[in-house]
Order: structure tokens, then sequence, then C-alpha cells
DNA sequence: GCTTCGACCGAACGATCGTGCTATTCTTGT
DNA sequence: ACAAGAATAGCACGATCGTTCGGTCGAAGC
């Protein structure tokens, strides 16, 4: 990997970082240039304007994101395996990087009243993230782990605001039975869905 | 109502629409002052810093809500019926503002990463959003309209977890099948948690 | 009617913002 | 080893940021 690539990503990592903490809009091309241990000028560089800085450091949470969360998953078989690893992936994801929200709520609050190429990326990566999830769910119902008589959207809709809720609950009021709750109404989820159940 | 007291509120309100569609960072004192129509350091006078004018708008923001969802309830009688005009009122409140998301969920966004006082003040409406939305599930099973085998912390918590992905659903991803979705999911929630159903 | 006081404004402050220009240093292909 | 090109730094710019200060105006109290 060329000097410039490796630069790059260090300063997405720390970009995507800071972000989390504390958004897009307070994080200025001077203080990251300093985390990251380099001129403002030498930064702004690799890239042409702060809007596209802002595009790219979505981009990059997608990738880590879908790296971290799916990309493991794929190898597990289909159905409840894989789909229970998608979601652990995720919840993990989030712990990654020690403090900060979701990435994507983050620009979601920022850029809500924002029209522009930076809230559609967002919109992209979003649709896709729950795209994916909706497959993982709709393969559990192909392979017969979920009931064929709900709607795999449904499903992962209920999935996806759970963990909204348990990433809410954890980060801002510091419950530490988020965790705990997050997992009792997933089985109860998955119960009440089960097949066999019914 | 003296003068200065309405001109206030007419700051906050304009400042909470901004803040829910742009974020708090990006409002700029001189831009609200323009967009109320009155000058920058008239409108500054009014708070001491730009932090305390963050901490008011979150004030009124949580006053606002109180107002508009907890306060027409308390009228109807315990239970489902005052549970139920609770969240009808929550997702109202959502699309009163004809623009933005979730003022509270903007805040956690930029000040995850910032301890402060803000941060605290956050927490505390928060907090108590979300104990009053739990007394009124607790109620709800004191009155039998809810089984009595689970806790209401968990039943607060799932419920709001769907108000939360309904929000991300609707605003950020567009979709026009969230409210649909969100009223299936909470009314095979209060099937679930039924106790003549058990 | 004069005084007092709070609301509001205009101008200005230093700091910081994003961004462009030019020079220098480093990497790389030949 | 040397030329070429990319990566980074230094510096400066206009704009805008939050904040301060002195002053104007209108309403209220004596």
């Amino acid at each position: 990997m060329e000097k410039s690539l490796s630069t790059k990503m260090n300063i997405l990592d720390t970009a995507l970082s800071l972000v989390r903490k504390i958004g897009f809009k307070s994080v200025s091309i001077n203080d990251l240039a300093k985390e990251v241990g380099m001129s403002k000028s030498g930064l702004f560089a690799h890239f042409n304007s702060k809007e596209s800085m802002h595009m790219m450091i979505l981009d990059h949470a997608a990738q880590s994101f879908t790296q971290s969360v799916f990309v493991p998953a794929i190898k597990l078989q289909r159905g409840l395996p894989r789909l229970n690893a998608i979601i652990s992936n995720w919840m993990n994801w989030y712990g990654s990087n020690k403090e900060g929200g979701c990435p994507f709520l983050v620009a979601a609050a920022e850029y809500d009243g924002k029209p522009g190429e930076v809230k559609e990326r967002l919109n992209l990566h979003l649709t896709q993230l729950i795209k994916s999830l909706t497959k993982a769910v709709s393969l559990s119902i192909d392979e017969g782990h979920l009931d064929s008589k709900h709607s795999a959207e449904q499903i992962a809709y209920e999935i996806y605001s759970l963990i909204l809720g348990a990433l809410i609950f954890n980060r801002t009021l510091g419950k530490k039975s988020s965790m705990k709750m997050f997992h009792n109404s997933l089985e109860q989820l998955f119960n009440r869905y089960s097949p066999v159940n019914k």
C-alpha cells in the first residue's frame, strides 16, 4: 500500500472517531490535522472540500461496517446463525471505537434538513444497510427458521429498532441494563416469529 | 406576558426548528437572529453564551414535548387508553414542526463526546421522558391491561425502540411504509403483552 | 415631567473557519 | 543517479464565528 493511501485511511479513522463523539460540523480541519499529526493544508489536499470529506467519512464508516458486520457473517450458514452473527457483530461495532454514537445517526441528525450530496450518500448507505439486514431475515424465513407468514421487512424493522433503542439507552442514558433488555427483547422476538411455536 | 418573554419564546421556537433540521453547531447566532428578525447582539443578550442557549433550547424542547405528549394524555383513564394517547401524541409531535428530526437525538449525536452541562441536561430530560413512558406502562399493568409477568421497563424499552425505528425509517430513509410497520409492530406488542392472550 | 431600567441595535474585537497558492520534501520509475 | 510527480508544509486570504461594549429608544415608577 502506498504512502498516501495509508495516511488517508489514518485520517479517515481519526475523523470517524471524532465525528462519532462531537458530530461532523464540530470537527474542524485544523483540529483533525493536529490529531493526525500533519498540517492543515496537507490534510486538506486529500479532499477538495469539507463536504467531500464528509462523504468520504461516511463511505469509510459504511465500508468499516460492512467489513466488520456482514462480511464475517456471510461465512456462516444461512438463516438464524448468520442473522444472529450479524446482530452480534453490529453491537460489537459500536463498541469498537471506545466512545461515540452511530456515525449514521450523527449524519442523519446534522444533514436532515440539508439536501445535497452528503444526505443522498447517507441515504444510500443506510438503505443498503437495512436491505442487507432484511435479506438476512428473508433467508431465515426461506430456511424455515422464521415463520413465513410474516414480512421480512417488518421483522427487520423491529430488529433495527431494538438496536437503536439499546444504543440510546446505553450511550445517552448510560443504562447498564440496556444490553440485557436488548437480548431479552431479541430472544422474545425470535420466539414470537419462530415457525414451531406458532 | 411581558414583551421580553414572548420574544424569547419566539427565538426558542425558531431555534428549535432550525436545530432539528441542521443540528446545534450549525445554527449560528447570526443566522438565527436574521430568521427571527432582530440583531445578533440583541438576540445574544437573551442568553449569556451559546452553550446556555443550547441548554435553553433543550429545556424548551422538553417543555414542548411534555405539554404536547403527556399533559393531554393525563386526562384519559389510566392504562392502555392513556398509554396509547401518549404514543399517538408522541408521533404527532415529530410532525408538528414540518421538518427535522428529534431534537434529543440531535443533541445526543452532537454532545455524546462532550461532557458538560448541556449533556447532563439532555440526560436529565431523556431520563425523565423514559421514566414517564415507563410509568404509563406500569399503570397499564396495574390496571390489568398488560400482563403483570413482564417488566414495565422492558416494555417501555421496546415501545421507545419502535418509535426510534419509525423515526429513522420515515425521515432518513423516507420510507412511506414506516407508519404502517410501526402500528403493526405496536399492535403485535400489545397483543403479546396482553394478559388475556397468554 | 423627569428619572430609571430593560430591550435592542451597530460596530468592533480576536479567534477560528474553509480554502487557495507556492514552495519544499519525499517517493518512485527509469 | 536523476528527473518527474505526488505528498505535505507554510502562509495568507476573506468570511464568519461567539462575544463585548457603548449607545438609543420606549415604557414604567415616582
